[in-house]
RNA sequence: GCUGCAUUCGUCUAGUGGUCCAGGACAUCAGAUUCUCAGUCUGAGGAUCGAGGGUUCGAAUCCCUCAUGCAGUACCA
């Protein structure tokens, strides 16, 4: 049987990287198999509905390479995909929960309950509705059925619940964990269906899981705790339950705890795939995408966060991964997020990653800042740097040189080359290269050594500080393929503006 | 508190009773590439496998106890 898996995000604001390698691991399953991947779409809770967080999620996944077969805004034939869509269907079920024995209406208010929480609390214990306490609350177990009748004839607010049978053992088989067992006792009995006319998420989720003949329930590992309540909802059903796969937690990369996006904040790096502006307060999160990461390196290094192929092998494309994903082989424990190998990866698929396309971003930037360059330029400029990239955002500052003109000199630089005579040297060069004709970096390059050889000068003395007239600074690529790009004349007027600007500043 | 899950180099991890006094990757350090920086290449250091007990001829690998961490404990998902 070929599975169908599902993600199923509520669209409560941006996607956190944990749901995306939730939903990868989702992904490269189903395609491993043959399967079907479906996007649900979770917004019972009609209180945290964001605008604009469903686009999102999708805008996302297509960025990523993630493809749904099934789902919101691709449709399919188990539709709705979105639970608010699908509201109507949920009442049978809970009812049909009722009528065999495994619910029960209640209608205590949530200030009644709050108030028992609070009664509770004064004698340090804990208040849970479950089947210790619900014989003294107000539900269809303790009332009488005419005062039930009599209370839903009224329209009183009431929600379902689900009635847990005590001391029974409920077995969870994880496919990452194996054979988790859990007694009833300690369970309580979850609203099922609330007051509001929506189910929860247990409710729902069960239903739906059954209706859209998902086989596998691949997600993060905070629904462990009700996994047992999932599997007994689907006992007193009498369907049949998907098989489970609870995935490791991603942590933060200092100390301990669940990756939240203050981290990203603090540590920076995004913890969203894309960039989101909330819609209320304003506030920005970075995303990777504006970070100049690359789809193909988010997803390489997330798949390695709690996965491995078992062997040495690291760098994977997507087909690969497709290929080699195995759930068996999911760490168990949490894997803390590692900013600094995030980067290698980048930078390592930027190796592979077009000039063409890289160009055209770079031209982007310059046009922004109202510079100019032809994309000939630009693309020879783009070869050149290419290797001392790790964000496409570096692009400009491992390239500025190319398209302005240094403004200022690095003082240190300065302290270190400039030397008496340095201001001479460099003034012959720029005669000698201005009558060097034909030019070109192999001309040039042989005068400037003729120079240094001439006048038994070392390399140091001359390159440094020349470099320093055209870059600003003591970096960048070999310093004749910068004259070349630069050309004769863009090269001798940095030299002179250098030498002006230098020997003031020295005096 | 209760319940559950987890625990191998700084980090991600390999490892499923002997070939492991533990392998790889990122990071770190050193050397090379001598105009710089970055990159690249080569090499090095780095884990008494959370602790303590067992089982076994033999344990990172099986069992037990403890410790620590994390998650859950809502009419949120």
């Amino acid at each position: 049987m070929k599975p169908r898996v599902r993600f199923a995000p509520s669209p409560t604001g941006p996607l956190h990287i944990g749901g995306v390698r939730t939903a990868l691991y989702n992904y490269l399953f189903a395609k491993q198999n043959g399967g079907t991947m479906i996007l649900r779409i979770e917004d019972t809770d009609q209180t945290r509905f964001v605008e604009g967080a469903e686009e999102y999620i999708i805008e996302a996944f297509q960025w990523l390479g993630v493809k749904f077969d099934e789902g919101v805004g691709i449709g399919g034939n188990y539709g709705p995909y979105k639970q608010s869509e699908r509201k109507p269907m949920y009442k049978q079920y809970a009812d049909q929960l009722i009528a065999n024995g495994w619910a029960y209406y209640a209608f205590d208010t949530p200030e009644a309950l709050e108030q028992k929480r609070k009664e509770y609390e004064a004698e340090k214990k804990n208040f849970q509705y479950d089947w210790r306490t619900r014989e003294s609350m107000t539900n269809s177990l303790t009332l009488s059925a005419e005062e039930v009748a009599q209370r839903l004839a009224n329209g009183d607010a009431y929600v379902i619940r689900f009635k847990h049978t005590p001391d029974t053992e409920i077995l969870v088989n994880d496919i990452i964990r194996g054979e988790v067992r859990i007694n009833s006792n300690i369970l309580d009995d979850k609203v099922l269906y609330k007051s509001d006319g929506m189910p929860t998420y247990h409710l729902a989720n069960i239903v739906d899981d059954h209706l859209m003949e998902i086989t596998h329930v691949i997600r993060g590992e905070e629904w462990l705790p009700s996994a047992p309540l999932h599997v007994m909802l689907y006992k007193a059903f009498g369907w049949e339950a998907p098989r489970f796969a609870h995935l490791p937690l991603l942590l933060k990369p200092d100390g301990n705890g669940k990756l939240s996006k203050r981290d990203g904040d603090r540590l920076g790096f995004p913890v969203f795939p894309l960039q989101w502006k909330d819609p209320k307060s304003g506030e920005i999160s970075s995303g990777y995408r504006e970070s100049g990461y690359l789809p193909e390196a988010v997803i390489n290094m997330l798949a390695l966060l709690g996965w491995n192929p078992g062997n040495d092998q690291e760098v994977m494309s997507m087909d690969e991964l497709i290929q080699l994903f195995s759930l068996e082989k999911i760490s168990k424990a949490g894997a803390k997020f590692d900013l600094e190998k995030a980067k290698w990866f980048n930078h390592h698929y930027l190796q592979a990653y077009p000039n063409e396309k890289l160009a055209e971003s770079l031209k982007l930037t310059l046009q922004g800042k109202g510079l100019d360059a032809d994309m000939d330029k630009i693309i020879r400029v783009v070869a050149l740097i290419k290797e001392r990239l790790y964000f496409i955002n570096d692009l400009w500052s491992q390239s500025y040189y190319f398209f302005e003109r240094p403004t200022e000199y690095n003082e240190q630089v300065i302290k270190k080359r400039w030397k008496e005579g340095t201001a001479e040297h460099l003034m012959h060069i720029a005669e000698i290269l201005t009558s060097t004709v034909p030019f070109d970096k192999t001309a040039a390059h042989d005068k400037v050594m003729d120079y240094i050889r001439g006048n038994e000068l070392n390399m140091g003395q001359i390159m440094n500080s020349f470099r320093l007239t055209l870059v600003g600074d003591a970096k960048g690529p070999d310093l004749f393929e910068i004259i070349d790009i630069l050309g004769v004349e863009e090269t001798v007027i940095r030299l002179k503006n250098g030498i002006d600007a230098i020997s003031k500043c020295a005096n």
